[in-house]
DNA sequence: GAATAATGTTGATTTAGATCATTTCTGCTC
DNA sequence: GAGCAGAAATGATCTAAATCAACATTATTC
């Protein structure tokens, strides 16, 4: 990636349908083009292809434009942690702010483009920008947001909650990219899928044949339609959304 | 909180040996006297004091000033997970940047003071000081990272595992405001301390208790005593510190 | 400082999900 | 399109931590 790319060109935020998910929200058209100016779009990446590892300095922040990016930590003895899954208009890159070194790593599940904003041109960019300024703060609290809620799921939920709950996430995201709510590709493995919501892969299966059974979703591999949101949306919070009934651990 | 306090006066951020920690680190002289313009302190918080709740305006950012601050959402059903327990120098209410609507409740554990830096002021002084401005980005950073430790152990640890992990964490804090690293005072109960690491009150007395027969602690009631530090540190990896054994999962 | 409530500890039992094992499916490569 | 490798599904068994239960200790109230 820091590589030089000769396909690289200049992104148009202006005309682009994901500005109002991505850095442009907020910005007038001068500001805009300002913005603009630094933007770059690189070469797309490759499933299996890393924007940038645990350790590297923070260069850049990135934009999905289309694909997906999984991004994950390691633990001191080797584990990987997946901490999300990025999907267009989502920004990675946000785990490198604590001391501008990346703390996470961040790999393309399939093809993917990328919008490209240099760290060092973004700060100052946004010192004469107090809009981007705000956005880049309302960002950062979507991901904060986004944890605190992976957090609730990994601590309080049971394996079929997570599950449930992991399907309506992407439902809902897809759904406000415009594509179908109801039908969609899983990018990520059952390995992944297990990673990220701390179960295994025998979990995931059986939970996928499970909800399959009682017609909740139909599965084949990567390919997912929801049958019944409503019954999927309950089991997201173990069928008593209504009374708070299980002991408060 | 919100109710008028006529004890409220301005703090000296310059004369406050928590600055480097806290919202002045990198600010110039001039810049940090701009800065104590906004900030208040209000009269201390005692146990159990809400200094906002879920679903709150976001109003302002907290700096702790003494005690301890807990954070934590609300499922859908009533449940509770606690995000993080913050100490002096720690900044509470970035949960709200994402709508400017808190998504989480601050409660103190003990009685505690507090900085208050208005939310909208603060914009408005970051605009002219971007050290300031970066400041705010690296804070917000270092809540995703600690979120991202979170989240590896909730997804990936044991028990054991997340015991020590909490317990090396609270001891290392306290070490770099300048207290003791193997002797302290636990400001939440054995319930707390479960709701934050995904467990029940029962295993983590058990635990503790463990950690007591194995001399790597000495603990009486909210009394921490570090006895054997590597036996300790190592526990937060399973004593496998070294090589990668556990299957990834 | 006695009575009561809240918090913490410890033991016995249960269980959700992990682990182990085998089979089936899917997509590659030659 | 046969042969192979990786991913997924499913069944059998095991186990770490939850749950249930009893008791001990520490605060709180009058």
């Amino acid at each position: 990636m820091q590589a030089v790319d000769i396909h690289k060109f200049k992104a148009s935020c202006e005309n682009c349908n994901l500005s109002e998910l991505c850095l442009p929200h907020g910005l007038n058209s001068t500001e805009l083009s300002e913005l603009e100016q630094l933007v770059r779009q690189n070469r797309p990446l490759h499933k299996g292809d890393y924007l940038f590892r645990c350790g590297d300095p923070l260069s850049s922040l990135y934009a999905v434009r289309s694909g997906s990016i999984k991004l994950f930590t390691n633990s001191d003895n080797g584990e990987e942690q997946i901490i999300g899954f990025y999907l267009p208009g989502e920004i990675v890159g946000l785990d490198g702010f604590e001391n501008s070194t990346h703390s996470c790593c961040a790999v393309a599940l399939e093809t993917s483009s990328l919008c490209t904003f240099p760290h060092s041109q973004l700060m100052e960019v946004c010192k004469s920008i107090p809009a981007l300024q705000e956005q880049m703060l309302r960002v950062m609290g979507r991901e904060i947001s986004h944890e605190n809620r992976l957090l609730l799921t990994l601590g309080k939920k049971s394996a079929e909650e997570r599950i449930a709950t992991f399907l309506i996430s992407l439902s809902t995201r897809f759904h406000q990219l415009g594509f179908s709510a109801d039908e969609f590709k899983l990018s990520m493995s059952r390995q992944e899928i297990g990673n990220y919501l701390g179960l295994t892969i025998e979990t995931v299966s059986r939970i996928f044949s499970r909800f399959q059974k009682n017609q909740y979703i139909a599965i084949n591999n990567k390919h997912v339609q929801i049958l019944d949101r409503k019954a999927l949306q309950s089991a997201c919070n173990g069928f008593r959304g209504d009374v708070g009934r299980k002991a408060v651990s």
